[in-house]
DNA sequence: ACAGATTTTAACCATCTGGTTAAATAAAAT
DNA sequence: ATTTTATTTAACCAGATGGTTAAAATCTGT
């Protein structure tokens, strides 16, 4: 009996994450929902009270996935550039399976930036920080990297790792014709860490 | 007279850019709109058929806005370097003025992609691309910057200029609590130019 | 076989929303 | 002064949508 709950929820949820992710909240209809996740509305709502509630949790599912990279590599203890090079191929890889995330998150926070006050706190991002910001100004200080802004650093690699995938309908179209963009996509790991690394490197 | 209707439409038009800026497409209200614009929505029906055609002058106006600092890099006859700087610098100052419209465009081409499908073949950006990526890989062959793929370098200029303001909320929350980061941007623009270059140059 | 949970069917409702209409007013152009 | 245009008021409508309900049917563990 289990299973099959547990087979359901995740059929909704799986459903849930296709529609918000291509029509947002507004844009979404919990019949067109129920359908994807091959149930009907009347059940949908038996697993889910509301719309809102349905949302919520894919949506805190979603932002975790974009907020997870980001504490890791700011817990990270490795040496800098081994560190850049480990954020690069989580984005990359986190990306690669869920290439709908950053347009998604971006637009919903857009719409209600309030979302995400609760949830960024969480994941140990704030202890994280500042002993990354510290490694990161050691490193100008001895010479190791030239001088960068360290919140500058992080926002650079985060950048380079996600807009990409958040603006993949015109890159494709406008750069990507001919090729397959999902090959150039799987390739950029170790080139945005290698571009990044190059530009600091003394 | 023709003051009065100018002035109307084009309190409408800033409403209609804010709004659908905020909730995209299917979010917004043609009853918010109105309000926004200082009318009613008897008027409001009276200047735009309906909200899909009031829609596709404010998206198209956006697109256009993102588009042109893009075919103005790849039309330049400029050396590379001085180029990087100049598209770093078109892209921050429209976006300081308009900050909200990478992600408004991204979110709904993410929607309907087929949006763009006329409006990126307009504004030049052909004949400048097959230009632009031969004098990069040029630049490669004679030896003035590392080896990298021309639409790869692109691609990472773009995405360090744009990224950051699509993503504001949460940078902001994340790396630039205390201090304004619309100071931060408006510095940007040097920054990101040697950045890039420094990554390249050899 | 029985009890309890899951799923379907199908109808229903209240509300919101885009869009319309028609008449009255105000403003501008002639 | 008269005509034309812009704007308001206010009511209205049809369709879509989120959500509910109740009864029947199906499944599952025991």
């Amino acid at each position: 009996m289990e299973k099959k709950l547990v087979e359901t929820q995740e059929n909704i949820l799986a459903a849930a994450r296709t529609i918000f992710a291509q029509k947002g909240l507004a844009g979404a209809r919990m019949q067109e929902i129920a359908d994807n996740a091959g149930i009907n509305k009347a059940l949908l709502h038996y697993y889910y009270k509301n719309k809102e509630k349905l949302f919520e949790q894919v949506f805190e599912e979603a932002f975790k996935k974009i907020i997870r990279p980001l504490a890791s590599f700011l817990a990270d203890d490795s040496e800098l550039f081994q560190k850049i090079r480990n954020i690069c191929h989580l984005y990359h890889s986190m990306l690669l399976e869920y290439p709908f995330i950053p347009n998604f998150v971006m637009n919903e926070v857009n719409t209600d930036p309030s979302r995400i006050l609760n949830l960024i706190q969480i994941e140990g991002v704030v202890e994280g920080k500042k002993k990354t910001l510290g490694q990161i100004q050691e490193a100008v200080k001895i010479g190791k990297i030239r001088p960068i802004d360290p919140r500058e650093l992080i926002l650079n690699i985060i950048s380079l790792s996600i807009f990409p995938f958040a603006s993949r309908p015109i890159t494709q179209e406008l750069l990507y014709k001919d090729s397959d963009i999902n090959d150039v996509l799987k390739a950029r790991a170790d080139r945005v860490a290698d571009f990044v690394i190059q530009s600091i490197k003394i």
